[in-house]
DNA sequence: TCCATTAGTCACATTTAGGTTACCACTATT
DNA sequence: AATAGTGGTAACCTAAATGTGACTAATGGA
């Protein structure tokens, strides 16, 4: 949140920190009507490295989107979900979505 | 539009990998209600090179998002504007715009 | 003759994003 | 004693994105 937003005042620039990149709005995305486990978004997400998704939650927990929970468990769980302002993109990430769908069909067409 | 679209069917990845990026939004923003010459585009964006703005222009056209018109002239001029594909993004970039403009202000506060 | 103007390009350097592989902690189960 | 299962981290590497500064063509005007 702090660094990413507080140096500028183009709301795109805020907007593409926060939500943009390869993954961030598939996370999003995938968290929008769901909690999820670590390894459940990695299983949805079969092309991201665990690393990079590792990286991108941090991130975005970072930058007030999504909560993380970590439950003392053997073994581990971890469930993420979105934030109260992650779920204020849900309305975006479908339009996104959507746009990105007709895209692909008229391509294919 | 080609390359980008037809190897993957994720309506995010496509999306992003259309408008994504730090400039591409902001971009099209500016080309919304206005067509505009290579100059005016980088004057409103102080902080983008010249080497990358035509860059990105070039990569909208190629994806079908702007149209480029050259004229005659001396000095030369070239106008961009938004094609009806680009003008379907629209909605989608005012609500970028929108939330992202919030988050600047509650971060402000 | 020389400068200004527009819309770039070229060669090069640097920064950032993302990827690969190996490895760890902790406990239950076999 | 070894293995499985979860949620990671560390070291390292590559490719893509972005930046810098110099340069160009063509012509009108001082």
């Amino acid at each position: 949140m702090e660094n990413k937003v507080e140096n500028n005042s183009c709301p795109f620039t805020t907007t593409i920190a926060l939500i943009g990149g390869r993954w961030k709005s598939i996370i999003l995305f995938l968290l929008s009507d769901h909690t999820r486990c670590f390894g459940e978004i990695a299983a949805r997400m079969p092309s991201i490295s665990r690393k990079v998704l590792s990286e991108q939650l941090k991130e975005l927990e970072a930058d007030g989107l999504i909560h993380r929970e970590k439950f003392k468990e053997i073994p581990p769980r971890v469930e993420y979900s979105l934030t109260d302002l992650g779920q204020s993109l849900r309305p975006i990430l479908k339009d996104l979505a959507i746009w990105g769908q007709k895209m692909v069909l008229d391509t294919v067409k």
